[in-house]
DNA sequence: GCGAGTGAGTTTGAAATCCGAACTCACTCT
DNA sequence: AGAGTGAGTTCGGATTTCAAACTCACTCGC
C-alpha cells in the first residue's frame, strides 16, 4: 500500500489517470480539466511514464506532440479510481455524480467482492493474518 | 474523485485508515507503524476527524488519551485500500504481501464488479456518460 | 517522593513542494 | 507578417513537510 502511493499518491496523479482513463490524454488538456500547475502536472507525468503506469507517445511528428495513455498495468489501477468515486458520490456528493454503462447495460455501481466466493468484501468479513515486521497493534481494540 | 480525493488525497491519509483499520488506533502507534512526522500526523487525524471519516474518543480520562476508529463512511473507505493493495502487489511486489482471509474461508483477492450484473468492471466494459460543466475530452483518442 | 517513562500532542526552523504567471520553442493558420 | 496552439520550462513567492526538541499530565518502581 505505501508502495502503491508512493506512485500515485501525490497530489494530482489519480486526478491525471482519471482524465487518461477518460480519454483527455494531451497536457494542455489535462491542465485544464484538472486545473494542476504545468510545472507539477509535467513532473507527475514523468513519474507516471517511469513508473509503468502510463506511456508517451507522438501523435504528431512536425510539430512534435505526445500524448499519454494508460499502459496495462495503469488500466488496473482503474477499480480505485471506481471506489474513490463510489465513495465520494454517497458522502460528498455536490454535483450529481458521473454515469458510467457497464456493458451488461445497466449503470455501473462498483462493488469490491471476494474473487474466490464471489461474496462482497467489506468490514465484517475480512481478518488480517499479520507478521509484517516492525508492525505493532498496540493496545486493546476489538473492532 | 477530486472531492474524495480533497478529503483522503494526502500525504498520510490512507495509510493512517490502513492502520485504523487493522486496529492501530493511537497516536503514537501510527507515528510508529506509519513513520510521518508527528504534526503531519496530528493534522492529518484531525482533518480526517471532521471529514466524518474517523471518530476520536477517550479510552481513559486521567490521563486523557484517545483512540482513533473509523466511523461507518470510513469503513466504507476500505475497498479502496483493498484495490490499492492488490495493485501494489502485482506490480511492486518486494516483501511477501499482508493476506486478508475473507469470512468465506479463502484468501481474500478482491475484484472490482458490477453490482448490477455481477460481472468484473475492467477496462472493455465500461462507457462513460459524460456531461460534466466545463470538461473537455481533446482530440481523437479511441482507447 | 523522586526520577524515569509514556501518550498525545505543539513548537521550531530548515528543506522540499506547490502555485500562477510569464516565457520559450516549434510549428500552423489567415 | 501576425496571431494562435501545444508542450513544456523558468521564475519568485506561498505552503507543506520534515526531524528533533519541547510540553503537559499523568503512572510506575523504589
Amino acid at each position: 500500500m505505501a508502495d502503491t502511493l508512493a506512485v500515485v499518491g501525490e497530489k494530482y496523479a489519480l486526478l491525471v489517470l482519471r482524465e487518461a482513463f477518460l480519454g483527455v490524454r494531451r497536457f494542455d488538456a489535462m491542465v485544464r480539466n484538472i486545473g494542476a500547475p504545468r510545472d507539477v502536472l509535467a513532473t507527475r507525468l514523468r513519474r507516471l511514464v517511469e513508473a509503468g503506469v502510463l506511456e508517451k507517445l507522438p501523435y504528431s511528428e512536425r510539430p512534435r506532440r505526445f500524448e499519454y495513455r494508460p499502459t496495462p498495468a495503469g488500466w488496473e489501477l482503474q477499480p480505485v479510481l471506481l471506489m474513490l468515486m463510489k465513495w465520494g458520490d454517497r458522502h460528498l456528493a455536490d454535483r450529481p455524480p458521473m454515469v458510467l454503462e457497464h456493458s451488461c447495460g445497466a449503470d455501473l455501481t462498483p462493488v469490491v467482492v471476494c474473487g474466490h466466493c464471489g461474496q462482497q468484501a467489506d468490514q465484517g468479513t475480512l481478518t488480517p493474518h499479520v507478521q509484517a515486521p516492525g508492525w505493532t497493534r498496540t493496545g486493546p481494540a476489538a473492532d
